[in-house]
This record gives structure tokens, sequence and C-alpha cells, in this order.
DNA sequence: CGATTCCTTGAAGGTTGTCAACGTTGGTGG
DNA sequence: CCACCAACGTTGACAACCTTCAAGGAATCG
């Protein structure tokens, strides 16, 4: 690329301002299964320490669309930055511990720093990416498929942020809640589930995820993609890593 | 929202910024089935004026995912502007004439601007929104909520861009396609029409789109929030709009 | 007018959803 | 400590949805 260290320094330099700003803001802690911002407002950004948490919608036929999940390290409310959300409806799946940054705060000082901006729109075009990639494995692969992305998605992004280093991990979410992540049914990603433990791929029992075939696995979710060489965002040195 | 000047006058400026670069940009003129940057970079960024375009995927097996249509006023490369991206590859539908902003210009001069960083971050964040709507339709309706979800989508960004009045459009997607872009094959793609218009709900012949019911289309999509109520832009008077 | 691509339709089979029931786990209060 | 309860997990039978395979018709373009 041309002139890497122009944007780049600023990037960089944006994305320490924003680390600092939220690491003097105050935190908040919620326990699993609470509302986030169930008192009026959850405008601002927030900057998730500990825990996992998603943002939900409820179809008005009682079923329930689970259209993001938070990790640690992940900021929710980007798009709220900019003023283009409803509001979003956010959603504890285990206790978590957050940074908050409040919204008139989160619009008039950080966005009005240049290099801050700079950051938060990568920090947007990062998770466009992400979405996108895993619009493709929903709408293309069969349920083995889109259990194998998901599975891989949280596998990558928690080793990149070097919260775990072995193939196995926590995952906080019920048989229920990964249906409505998938658009499946429980009864189904449960048989799924058993297929793919039969088959020595994965396994998943008491929220605990051990992958024991990586290389099938991820045949599984083959071509989308879903996790680009864990080099190519440290390459220039930016990393939404949670510290 | 709290003191509103600020961040929209700033989103406001740097549109228009944006729209003036674009307006002294070399114009570039595609045929139907082109692919764009063949010549190697594609890397840039894009204003489609006229004609439709597609970013698309291919999976080693020979199917082909459609991740996203490009319609008159989309920009195209708002990740490759941030070096996020390996290379989009991108497909004409139609004819299509475009402004176009080379990498090197578009990386030093537009993202140094503070106002118009910002309103490509806008961009980033209403693209984001409309992506995760979709993947939201994708993973929980069936066929003709997929296809409602769609129609209804294009529909409503011609009418907000005053690209059409009525409520007819030419939809320059074969249903090849179609399916592409929503995971399904041709074969269902052609059913689902024809039951949708023997229900008197919509019809597509000829690449010519016509909404006969737009309300029992509306519930196909139920929920999805497809179309947010085309006023909530313009209320802070910004747009994506074309022109 | 030939050739290619696109559209259309039928039949059969695989995948996923629905319904219903039962087993298991974990927490709470007696 | 046990009994209970509620949420979660598991399983089977059946129905609905979607894909695959196959073939023929219509449109489009040289």
């Amino acid at each position: 690329m041309n002139r890497p260290s122009s944007l780049l320094d600023q990037l960089a330099l944006g994305q320490s301002n924003l680390k600092a700003t939220f690491g003097s803001a105050p935190r908040r802690t919620l326990k699993a299964g609470e509302l986030l911002g169930a008192a009026g407002s959850n405008q601002g950004l927030y900057h998730v320490r500990m825990g996992w948490a998603c943002q939900f919608h409820d179809f008005t036929d009682g079923r329930r669309s689970i259209r993001e999940v938070y990790l640690p390290g992940d900021v929710i409310g980007l798009n709220a930055v900019l003023g283009t959300r409803p509001v979003e409806k956010i959603f504890t799946l285990t206790a978590v511990t957050m940074e908050v940054i409040p919204v008139e705060h989160a619009v008039l000082k950080l966005m009005s720093d240049h290099p801050t901006a700079l950051y938060i729109a990568w920090l947007l075009s990062k998770r466009q990416q992400r979405t996108a990639q895993f619009l493709t494995a929903i709408s293309h692969f069969d349920a083995r498929g889109r259990l194998a992305a998901m599975l891989l998605d949280f596998y990558t992004r928690l080793r990149r942020r070097k919260l775990i280093s072995e193939s196995t991990y926590n995952l906080p979410l019920t048989q229920a809640e990964i249906g409505n992540y998938l658009g499946l049914t429980v009864v189904h990603i449960n048989r799924i589930l058993r297929s793919l433990r039969a088959e020595q791929i994965v396994v998943l029992e008491k929220h605990c995820v051990t992958i024991l075939d990586l290389e099938r696995l991820t045949a599984l979710a083959q071509d989308g993609e879903v996790h680009t060489a864990s080099t190519d965002n440290c390459a220039h040195g930016l990393s939404e890593a949670a510290d």
C-alpha cells in the first residue's frame, strides 16, 4: 500500500485515544440475562471487558433473532454514535463488565477528534466485513455449515484477542439461542451437534466447545473465508485486541 | 438529540465534500457483465451514477454468492478506503457509469478531511444497518419472506433516491442471480415468483417488478424492519440520494 | 436462423420444522 | 438434605419446505 505511514499512524493514534477514553470511563457491571439500558437510553458507546452479550430482535410471532454476539474486546454502539440506529436491544449472556461512554461525550468529543473518528470508521469497516461473511455463510450453507461457521468465528475472535490459546472455549449460548442466531430450531441444532460429535469434529457440552478436527470444521464452512488469516490485521499493527 | 448542529453540520459538510470530489472525478463506463478492475487494482472509491452492479464470491464447488447489490447512488469500496478488504470482486449487472476516485487520493485526501471521514463513517454505518437487517431476513424467513424482503429493499432504496415514484421498477437480475443473492435455487425462485403472482402480491416479468399489494408484501417480510420509514434519514437533512 | 442463455414445469428425494414427550440439570425453599 | 420447579437438553414420528435431476419452451443475440 502507498504511504502506509500516514493513515496507519492516524489509525493507531485513534486506537490509543479511544482506549484511553474507555480506560478512564466509568465501569458498569451487569448480571447474566439483563437488558442493557433498561432505564431508558442505552445510547452510548460500550467497551466489553468481560463476558458476552448479544443484540436481538423479537418478532411478533414470538420468535427471536439474535443479530450480533459481542465478545470481550468488542465495542457496542458504533451505529448509535452516528445517530443512525432507532434503538438496539442488547441482552447479556453472562455477567458482563463494560466501560461506558455516554452518547453526548461520544458524539461531541470522540467524533470531533480526527484520528479517533478514523479508528471508529475502521471498526465499522471490520464489523461490516464480518457481517457480510456471516451473511454468505447463513445464506449458502446448510445447518452444519452454519454451525461450523459460527463456532469458527467465535474461535478465531477469541484467539486473535489472546483470550484462549487452546482449541477449547466457553460458549455461553443455550442451544435455543444458537438457533435464534443461525435461524434454525433448537431441535435441529441439537441433532447437528450430535452428528458433529459422533464424527469427532467438534464437541459442545455444558457450554464448552472443543474443536477436535479443525481441518474438517473449516471444510464445512468452506470458502466462506470466515476467518481471514489472523496475521493480516496485526501486520500493520492494528488489532481489536481486548487490552 | 443533543447539540444537533455540530455533528450534523459536519456530516452535511462531509457529504457535499464527497459529492464535489466525485463530481470532478473521472468517469468510467462499463458494459453489462463486466468485471470491475479487471486490469489489476479495483481498489478505489466508486460512485455509481447509472446502472446496477454487485459484489460476489465464487465457491470452489461452482456455486456463486452475491453479497451485495449496488444501485445508482451507492458508493463502492468503502472498506477498501480503510485498507481492510483483500479484494472485492465486483460485477456489472447492467451498463454502468461511475465516478472513480483512485485509492491513493481517497486515502490521502478524502480521509484526512475530517467532515468527509465522518460522512464516510456514516455511510459505513448505514450500510452495516442494511446488511444486518437483511441478515435477519435471510436467516429467519422462508423463501417467500426472503424474496419479499429483497424486493422491498430495492423498492425503498430506489424510492428514497427518487429514482422511481410508482410501485414499479426495473430489476436487472436473472432468477439465477436472485437465487445466488438469497441462497436459494433458480427452480425455487421461479416457483415462489409464480405463487406471488398468482396471489396478486407482486409480479416479476421481463426484469420488471410491479408491486400489486404493498401491504401483503410487507407482511411477508414482517418485523424485519426492512424499510425504516423513509423519513428518518431526511429528517436531519442527510440522505444517500444519487444527486 | 442457429445457438446460447434464461425461464418453466414435473417428479423424487433430502433437509429442516413442528409437535409431543421425556430426561437432565441447577437452583430454591422447606 | 431432600423435594420441587423451571429451564435446558434429547429423541422420535411426521409434515412442510427446498433441492436435485431432468427436460422442454421462450427469449435474446450474433
